[in-house]
DNA sequence: GCCTTTACTTACCGATCGGTCAACTCGATC
DNA sequence: GATCGAGTTGACCGATCGGTAAGTAAAGGC
């Protein structure tokens, strides 16, 4: 599911069954792309983290930009995953604890995969020349979607304050977002014991008088 | 000062004297750079859209890494000058206004220079293989640092709960950075309003008991 | 034993990249 | 009107880019 739990799929030379390789590819390209951005990783560059050649590659994906699109669409979709299960848990008429259950569940999300957060919310949404987001941006709507939803029951329960809920959520998934900008995995707090911090602030902001 | 401000700079044939030629080139680069990335963009594209050949780009900068370094200290020297020009006005004994003088600056500094914010805040931080960040790094020191240092006084003075106020910092860039991401410029609000609303919840849920 | 499919390799393509160089233009200076 | 230097040009370099063509080794079904 993440970069730290494929550890046995780099580098392995020799033929492998297709989604395994799939699978593989994704990862590598995953990595590179979040460290030299689109333009700045070859095809080549992916082939030999895979230890394999160029070429093989076009046997799997179409062209650089299909891959980097299958990359986006994969991680999303495991975002949306996840949110999904920490939402599931907490009752629908707790919108308060289901908007701390989705930060903590994103804050997690980057915590567990740094790489395809940077490549799916920075790298994607940045390549002007891109041809067809159609595939991902119902998987970024679903995914904001799920947050403005309980912000707008919160409001309706009079538990925030009544304010635009578009610029709330904004508001929201901005320290979301930029938090890996700045955040050292190394350090004593997690991304989700930040977010969680971050959102204590804001909520308290937004509470009605 | 920003790229509004310069429409006569650009596709200007001929010869032009140095200080000129390198403010267009400047100027050009960041738009370039801002649209299509850093190894998105060719210097071939930077010089036409100058009016020029490649080759003379060479004779106002060593190579492509030094044009990118140039267009970042311009533009964080400007953001600098702005903040400072902002601050000027405002009492050293008020925190809270000086904190909110330098968000509305930011913001501001944003909506009249989009394309050099999104260059030096974004771009060139994101380029792994950049040698020699050393010119630029005290200037973002100095950004920051202005922002931390209210924060500092205005806890002291009791003004804001006593958190650590590097996280208080990170928490308010943290929206301030991010809405050039959402926000369209020719919507009902500026981003200094945006960030003037964000900045209200923000120091509501930071406000003492 | 044969044949198809899967997964891959080597070799190559044209285009474009960042960067260089000798030669040129042209206004200012004497 | 010769000189000089700032500014520019076009032609070119090796490297690398995304992408393609042709062929092949291995596995599986029949």
């Amino acid at each position: 599911m993440t970069q730290a739990d494929e550890p046995e799929l780099v580098k392995h030379s020799g033929k492998m069954p297709g989604e395994k390789r799939k699978a593989q590819i994704l990862s590598a390209a995953t990595k590179l792309f979040a460290r030299a951005g689109y333009t700045g990783t070859s095809l080549r560059d992916v082939a030999e983290e895979c230890g394999m050649t160029k070429a093989a590659l076009y046997y799997h994906f179409a062209d650089k930009e299909t891959l980097l699109r299958a990359v986006v669409e994969y991680r999303m979709s495991m975002l949306n995953k996840v949110i999904d299960a920490a939402l599931a848990d907490i009752p629908e008429d707790q919108p308060m604890q289901r908007i701390r259950a989705f930060v903590r569940a994103s804050g997690r999300h980057i915590d567990n995969d740094r790489a395809g957060w940077v490549v799916g919310a920075r790298i994607f949404w940045s390549i002007d020349a891109l041809a067809d987001r159609d595939a991902v941006i119902p998987l970024r709507d679903q995914y904001e979607g799920r947050l403005r939803a309980e912000i707008d029951k919160a409001i309706a329960a009079g538990e925030l304050v009544d304010q635009d809920s578009g610029m709330i959520s904004r508001l929201i998934l901005s320290w979301v977002n930029y938090t890996p900008r700045w955040h050292k995995p190394e350090g004593p707090l997690s991304v989700e014991d930040v977010v969680d911090q971050f959102l204590d602030v804001t909520l308290a902001g937004l509470r009605p008088r």
